[in-house]
DNA sequence: ATAGAATGGTTTATAAAATAAACCTATTTA
DNA sequence: TAAATAGGTTTATTTTATAAACCATTCTAT
């Protein structure tokens, strides 16, 4: 990892951009969440993130689709349960995200 | 400042509202650098932050409106020249930001 | 047994945001 | 004097976030 040598900059680290997936309040959140605790049913996250059901669904899928969340489906008895975990590679982008944006912060 | 003891909750600071003036890559590096450096012209803020001119017209002109930023108008020489500076309003708010972002990022 | 409420969501529609593209006026350079 | 550059603004387009509506099943009370 040399230093960034450019035309325009001999800076590294000035403004890099914030993963979108991950710049979401409510995604961030469950990341946030799901990093604590490693598992969580869909219901506890929409307490804990005070979301609407629509708004998780559509935010689950999302991270889901970007291979940061591992989400199952099962039933807890006769009801439907979904349950959902993170990934190694949620996690990764979770680290990135944050040494990114101290960057904005610090 | 008294414990939040509510019928849902009695912890404080979970997941609270982002600000979502700040919530944003291109305004949150603005803001992020004029707090550095106190006064900026617009072709700097936007060389710095790599945005197009049309972006950052657009986004300076939300941070104004939100009173985050001073926005004066003049020339240099014959050009126009735009220049910027936080306000006090705009220290207060990013502050507030990122306390309530590190309860997601800790 | 059955109407109504609750559970645990998904799907669709709407509002808001971010971004890019097009444009504008004046100025400088070839 | 035509074309390029500076310094932006305005408008249009694409993405996002969010809310509203919906669906299937299961409990609960009568």
């Amino acid at each position: 990892m040399h230093p960034d040598i450019t035309s325009k900059n001999s800076i590294v680290s000035e403004f890099k951009p914030l993963d979108p997936l991950l710049h979401s309040q409510l995604r961030l959140a469950v990341m946030s969440l799901l990093l604590s605790v490693e598992e969580a049913e869909f219901t506890f996250i929409k307490e804990k993130t005070e979301s609407t059901a629509g708004n998780l669904s559509v935010q689950l899928d999302k991270l889901e689709k970007a291979g940061y969340l591992a989400i199952e489906k099962s039933f807890r008895g006769k009801r439907p349960l979904t349950t959902c975990k993170i990934t190694q590679k949620g996690v990764k982008a979770f680290e990135a995200y944050v040494e990114n944006l101290k960057n904005y912060i610090s």
